[in-house]
RNA sequence: GGGCGGUUAGCUCAGUGGGUAGAGCGCCGGCUUUACACGCCGGUUGUCACAGGUUCGAGUCCUGUACCGCCCACCA
């Protein structure tokens, strides 16, 4: 008899075990095997983040699906790899610049960089050890960073090749410009956030005539005033009969005295405000649109670092929102601010800062979106791409549908830059692939300043990483990937995009499946926030529970397209499963002999007891429903099954009945056979809980049995180690299905509780044996029971039962035979007669609401017409079922109460 | 303004070809039954948001209403 330890320690286990699958290679890939190939790439954590509750729910979905494939005898393909993180990295470090007392200016653009790659080369290890930690079964030999040569190869081969096509272009538009990150911003990096604000209603006073004279001008409604000094035009609609004798003429406008020119356009919605528009080309994406159409100059009064520029007059220099103030004060004191209103509007803020953004005139590379939109769309609508749940798909429709060019360049430091060069002579652009030596005129080149958005190189993950620009072996194989798990918040960053350049570049859409994970939130369902101090750090409730009772929660909670609120209960309930197949396993193995050196195959069934086969037939049908669950992406499902399973089916009535075969004073081949099947339903139940549990499943399948079967037992590729993740899924197995002996155990189970139910509500301790007196029963359940009178009596502390045949058996259904029993159990002195009559009331009501209810069913002549008639029959049977029940209740009542 | 989701036991949630409402946690009572007190046994708890409709039959399908949440958005 072997013996494991009292409880399991995973603070010891987990690590051994991820360093023996790493140094085994059991995660790696094997493209020259004949097993078919199932990839998928890792999303790419920030190079400088840490494990965050996201992380852990987008590594656990995927490792469960990687895991369980592996075991189908797939050639199993995660890669892993890290991202730059323009934006966000750069912050980070430029923080600590800030707290050192200096800027990226002052250390200039190769030292900073120097030191960005220093603080990601550290922090690296950080977040992928983490991985580690969390049991993430990636094939490190793999690992990419999107700074690596090859991807940023592959970088500017999509960006040279898109910029010949036309579908990158260079040129002067309005962007979303964040003023502390000194950047453009593309429009997904723009939050917009609700909040009370003001509408300034402003009189423009006709040309030429002077401040006073409002007679003849126009209101206009602004939120930003201070943007009125760069205006260049009223508008209104062209229908507006209001306004139809101004169009074409002129206005002045206050503070700055220019003339504007009033023109009629069909943007304008003559139903809001006074219906006239004051028209900023240079700060507002509308009015840069309607300036374009009508000709009008930009006047650009904010300027990059959010300071008004010498346009705007006497304001200068002064922030733009105490600009804001000044304007306003100045057209109050000029009697030009007829009425300020309260005003909640929608505000965009920078995504990476919350700085408040300014849209304003930059010169920035675009990427021209639509037609790499419409491929993208096709793809997902005739299904060679799947969202699961399908219902994700109507958001990136809706998205894809009105998409806009793609503003990809950042004027920051830390990315792939630029593959622009500028002439200093010439006006030529030479955009390459390599480094150009000199332009075609002889001048030098300089090259540009920018780099590009984060999203650009992540966009070509599921392709740069395999190769590509290269035809590769792996591009061929792996190509695209089977499933993509991630998050719905990066939908449209990073999923829409991939689709969309990995069918230019790459030929195919760049994954099969996209299953969308949802928000974890805390316990009462609130979004984790720093500030409301609910964040759960993965890394610590690793350390408390573990990774397997971590993940497995994870997994469970996972109902699709819904939330998952991560309570402390469910954690602490989980870590009890844990701990309960720690101890079936401590079960098992005391029963299983040392010298049991190979495992035993499963005696055939026709020769097994009643609850082996009743057993083995529960984990045939385990086995097909958590198989089913994760073809479906059923996590939820999955781990549902498991759990009961192995401890209310499994544990609490196998494990029970099994323990009198299996001492030493059984009959040695009714023992062998037990210890058979104890070790066959052991071993399929800790493989099929291997991709949600992997580490106390590895620990545990170690220290059973080798199988005789070398196929079953789970070397890695080179044949060097024997492991669970190798080990192939189990099968359902059609020769145990076995019906009878479902029945006999629901019976068995039916009055083993019934038994105990009264006991507990009658107080009759366990240590008092009862004689128990069965009446009016049917005579095969009769023999069922005779059959297994030993399991009766044991598990339902009998002394002894007996049937009393005074009555003729009637086809009675087990639920009375059951009920029956109660009136004879020698107990009549125990009873507390209140109580009693008081539980028999309760349930005489409840079976008269549902006679009720079978009555109206029965009595209703359509339902007999056209209910499937085997319902019927069952709504009979019941109907009778309840009025014999009723008959009894009131007797058992007559007799409680003389 | 548009799109999506939610409303089921005290809490968090399942309930995916319509056919007698489930789980975990919590709560109550009883147990040293040698795998497990991170345990065992038993018990309690529901006008399935509301209003209509389809159906013999609706938590489940349809329509509408209310409230909550999320995402997108170029009405100043």
């Amino acid at each position: 008899m072997r013996e494991l330890s009292k409880g399991f320690d995973h603070a010891t286990v987990d690590p051994k075990w991820y360093e023996f699958w790493e140094s085994s290679g059991a995660f790696k890939a094997a493209p020259a095997s004949s097993r078919p190939p199932f990839s998928m790439v890792l999303p790419p954590p920030n190079v400088t983040g840490v494990l965050h509750i996201g992380h852990a729910l987008n590594q656990t979905l995927p490792d469960i699906v990687c895991r369980w494939k592996r075991m189908t005898g797939h050639d199993v393909l995660w890669l892993p790899g890290t991202d730059h993180a323009g934006i966000a990295t750069q912050n980070v470090v430029e923080k600590q610049l800030a707290d050192e007392g200096t800027d990226r200016h002052a250390l200039g653009r190769e030292a900073f960089l120097e030191r960005v790659w220093a603080w990601s080369r550290q922090s690296h290890g950080t977040i992928t050890s983490q991985m580690r930690t969390l049991g993430s079964s990636v094939d490190w030999s793999r690992e990419r960073f999107t700074l690596d040569d090859d991807l940023s190869r592959a970088v500017r081969r999509v960006f040279v090749t898109l910029y010949r096509e036309g579908l990158i272009y260079r040129g002067k538009y309005i962007v979303n410009w964040c003023i502390r990150c000194r950047t453009a911003l593309s429009d997904l990096e723009v939050v917009h956030e609700e909040q009370a604000g003001r509408l300034y209603h402003v009189r423009y006073p006709a040309a030429g005539g002077s401040g006073a004279d409002t007679v003849g001008g126009v209101t206009v409604a602004t939120t930003r005033p201070e943007t009125m000094l760069g205006d260049t035009a009223v508008a209104v609609h062209p229908d507006d009969e209001r306004y139809r004798g101004l169009v074409g003429g002129t206005l002045r406008l206050p503070i700055i005295g220019r003339e504007l020119p009033v023109v009629a356009d069909g943007f304008v919605d003559a139903g809001f405000g006074t219906g006239a528009v004051k028209v900023t080309p240079a700060h507002d994406p509308n009015d840069f649109e309607m300036g374009r159409r009508h000709e009008l100059p930009q006047v650009a009064v904010i300027g990059e670092d959010g300071r008004m520029t010498a346009e705007a007059g006497p304001y200068a220099g002064q922030d733009r929102f105490a600009a804001r103030e000044a304007v306003v004060e100045r057209l109050e004191a000029e009697g030009l601010l007829e009425r300020v209103e309260d005003h909640r509007h929608a505000v965009g803020h920078c995504s990476r800062c919350h700085t408040v953004v300014e849209p304003l005139v930059s010169t920035q590379w675009f990427v021209r979106i639509k037609p790499l939109a419409e491929p993208a769309i096709a793809a997902v609508k005739d299904g060679r791409t799947r969202f699961v749940p399908e219902n994700w798909a109507r958001t990136y429709f809706e998205w894809m549908d009105n998409i806009h060019d793609w503003c990809i360049s950042r004027q920051l430091w830390w990315g792939h830059r630029v593959p622009a060069w500028y002439c200093d002579r010439c006006e030529t652009v030479v955009v390459e692939e390599g480094t150009p030596e000199a332009c075609g005129c002889g001048g030098a080149l300089r090259q540009d300043t920018d780099v590009l958005d984060t999203w650009f190189s992540s966009g070509l993950w599921p392709f740069s990483t395999m190769g590509w620009p290269d035809a590769t072996a792996d591009l061929a194989r792996y190509y695209p990937t089977s499933v993509m798990i991630t998050g719905l918040d990066i939908i449209f960053f990073w999923v829409a995009r991939m689709m969309m350049l990995g069918m230019k570049f790459a030929g195919d859409v760049p994954f099969k499946v996209v299953y969308i994970t949802s928000l974890v939130r805390d316990a009462h369902g609130r979004k984790m926030s720093k500030s409301k101090g609910n964040v759960v750090n993965p890394l610590q409730v690793m350390e408390e529970i573990g990774a397997d009772a971590f993940r497995f929660t994870l997994a469970a909670l996972a109902s699709p397209g819904m939330d998952i609120s991560l309570s402390e209960g469910r954690l602490r309930g989980y870590r009890q499963f844990v701990n309960k197949i720690w101890n079936v396993s401590r079960f098992a193995l005391m029963n299983l002999p040392a010298s049991m050196a190979e495992r035993p195959p499963v005696p055939p069934t026709a020769g097994l007891g009643t609850i082996h086969r009743w057993v083995l037939h529960r984990v045939s049908e385990l086995t097909a429903e958590v198989t089913r669950a994760l073809e479906g992406y059923r996590f939820d499902v999955a781990a549902d099954r498991l759990y009961h399973f192995i401890w209310h089916e499994y544990a609490d009535w196998y494990i029970e009945l099994v323990k009198p075969h299996l001492q030493d004073d059984a009959e040695d081949r009714d023992r062998e056979r037990a210890r058979a099947v104890l070790l066959a339903v052991h071993d399929r139940v800790l493989r099929l809980a291997h991709p949600f549990m992997p580490f106390v499943t590895e620990e545990l399948w170690q220290t059973l049995p080798a199988p005789a079967d070398a196929a079953e037992d789970g070397r890695t590729p080179d044949g060097a180690a024997r492991t669970v993740t190798r080990a192939p899924w189990p099968r359902p197995v059609p020769a145990w299905a076995d019906d009878e002996a479902v029945s006999v155990l629901s019976l068995l189970q039916e009055v083993i509780t019934a038994v105990r139910t009264v006991r507990a509500e009658l107080g009759v301790p366990p240590s008092r044996r009862l004689r128990l007196r069965i009446e009016h029963a049917d005579p095969a359940e009769r023999a069922v029971i005779e059959g297994h009178g030993d399991y009766l009596r044991r598990l339902a502390g009998l002394e002894a039962f007996e049937f009393v045949a005074s009555a003729p058996a009637d086809p009675d259904t087990i639920r009375r035979l059951v009920r029956r029993m109660r009136l004879y159990l020698p107990l009549a002195g125990v009873i507390d007669r209140a109580a009693e009559t008081a539980r028999l009331r309760r349930e005489i009501d409840k079976i008269s609401k549902q006679l009720g209810s079978l009555e109206g069913k029965l009595g209703n002549p359509k339902f007999r017409e056209r209910a499937d008639p085997e319902v019927v029959a069952e709504a009979e049977a019941r109907h009778a079922e309840a009025r014999r029940r009723r008959r009894q209740l009131d007797e058992m009542l007559a007799e409680l109460s003389p």
